[in-house]
DNA sequence: CTGAAAGCGCTTACAG
DNA sequence: CTGAAAGCGCTTACAG
């Protein structure tokens, strides 16, 4: 019968009822029987007995023992959000198949949490962080491993985008297309990936001959989720700037935001204006029009923090370089840029 | 000088350097130093010690001790999805300010995760589970907290909708507009709001006087996330069957899915066919057209299932009849929706 | 008011 | 091949 699922028993209830010491019973559990040379025969009955009872041994005190927890945890910034759960989607693939759970906690950009959850989850025994897009104030004394980070210290690890690559697809892809006025909106200060991409921007347009027009370049402030903000900074480099036909913007949600600014103003997308997101997060194939974007690897970044960490605790490596691995964008052209109005304004 | 990360001192070595007992010092750190009557002197002490060598309790060993983890698992289909992270979200809000951390994990509708995640989150001491839109197949000895399972067992707590004054808004929405065919999409069998959701259009429709032509509904097959199982099925619903003016989707992702598939054919939404979502996700009001849809108060959902949980959990209580609570829905009018089309095919 | 000691449930040297 | 015993770092009766 399918037993009422009282309380399992604990390794010692067990090993009385198997007539058997708690390190027999407690090697064969784990795998250990035939290192140290465990009679078939009582393997056998070890696990019998345990499937038959129930038994999982108590990892909290595992825990305590071998002073490891077997859980990581993740730092992000907003859990109800497309970015981080990507991400977290392929830090979960990696990190279940180890035998590994994750706490996560969002920050919110508040600087207290900030700096308090590194502590409380280090209090929680986590053998290594993942901090996606979240810059970590201070030093831990277990590996971390950062999604976007974008700091460079010894001891950290980062997956970062090629940003140089990233900018290069979007702003060659606008060239080709005609555009020569462009605009752009940076992230928010706080947003680790800003400085990185304005800068593998700056770089690409010089490489392609585009100019960047100072008036055309706004950045998102408020630290609202949604497309909000992109919708706020749009009408306003509608309203006092000077005329753009194509618009980058620092990520899908923004460009979202954007491209509603422009349809307020009786600007077509993207018949007038080409808008380019980035990040391609689910919603930009099914957003009308679908947006062209500059795809991050988000689940795969999130595979590759979580096995580098999960590498990292193994070996007890503590890289005394910071390292960077780099992973790599690519432009996912939908419906949302289009040739330059001709004759436009130039 | 911002002393450099060490490992933190355990409470044996900051009751030596004290000159206290453990005793003592514990119950100074836990706030029951004036229940024991210490000495305010000596409380200063410790506290002042404790913040100098950065002493925190080492959670692991006092789960051991007190057999409390302060830790709940959340169980959901799957992780990268908006439906799941906005109730995630308000499970955070309430449960960290009661210094609880949780654990994620994502089933992705496989059987063995599904039967094998609850007893890797028992081995791992949690007090509780959130359950997200899934069933739980085992009867577990620590309260459960469903989110939209709908399963009425003793000892389990159901945090619901109600769909029936879902189905009716929409539905009156629907009619106030003229619309006589209306269209459905169900969901897939394995979602556990499925058949909730559709009896209670059944009353709604009878109720309202308004007929379901069993050639209009169809039903999501696929367990792929994303929009593309709206398109297809719409497509079917488009080909094979009679015509119809408004559609009602079992939610927002396949609303949009929809909307694609009525583009394809050459209709336009909302002037030829009106449809309405479910759920209200962050996308829904940046999609174009907006989604007219039946708003669930998702964070709000999350926020009463962590809270409920944590009084199961302080109270020990296991409510022995099933429980309901009940949250409710509001329509959300946007863009996607329209009067009937006139003289159109009745 | 403060402390010595037991014990949570494991794993793992050490011994034979 | 198997077991007795120590100990991980806390909390908490129990004692005084």
């Amino acid at each position: 019968m399918p037993q009422r699922t009282l309380k399992p028993p604990s390794l010692r209830e067990l090993s009385a009822a198997l007539n058997l010491s708690q390190s027999t019973v407690s090697r064969v559990i784990n795998g250990e029987g035939d290192k140290f040379r465990i009679a078939r025969k009582t393997q056998e009955r070890v696990l019998q007995a345990a499937a038959a009872h129930g038994y999982s041994a108590n990892t909290v005190a595992r825990s305590l023992r071998q002073k490891r927890s077997y859980t990581v945890g993740v730092i992000v910034p907003e859990i109800s959000e497309g970015y981080s759960t990507a991400v977290l989607g392929g830090i979960e693939d990696e990190l279940l198949k180890d035998g590994f759970f994750y706490f996560v906690v969002s920050h919110r950009h508040r600087s207290d949490l900030l700096k308090g959850y590194p502590r409380m989850m280090l209090a929680r025994a986590v053998e290594g962080i993942i901090a996606v897009d979240t810059a970590m104030e201070d030093e831990l004394p277990i590996p971390i491993v950062s999604v976007s980070g974008h700091q460079h210290r010894d001891g950290l690890v980062n997956i970062e985008l090629d940003h140089a690559q990233a900018a290069h697809l979007a702003l060659s892809h606008l060239k080709t297309l005609g555009h020569k006025r462009i605009a752009f909106i940076k992230g928010q200060v706080f947003s680790s990936d800003t400085n990185r991409r304005w800068d593998a921007i700056g770089e690409a347009a010089k490489e392609l001959g585009i100019a960047i027009h100072p008036q055309l370049v706004a950045q998102l402030e408020s630290a609202d989720a949604g497309p909000g903000p992109g919708t706020e900074v749009t009408r306003q480099l509608l309203q006092s700037k000077g005329p753009f036909t194509a618009l980058f913007a620092f990520n899908d949600v923004t460009a979202m935001g954007a491209i509603l600014a422009l349809r307020e103003a009786g600007l077509r997308v993207p018949k007038d204006v080409s808008v380019v997101g980035f990040d391609d997060v689910l919603a930009a194939s099914t957003y009308n029009p679908p947006l062209t974007t500059v795809r991050q690897p988000l689940r795969n970044m999130g595979r590759t923090a979580a096995s580098t960490l999960l590498g990292m605790i193994r070996d007890g490596i503590s890289h005394s370089q910071p390292v960077t691995i780099t992973v790599y964008p690519n432009l996912v052209v939908r419906k949302s840029t289009a040739p330059a109005p001709t004759g436009a304004m130039e």
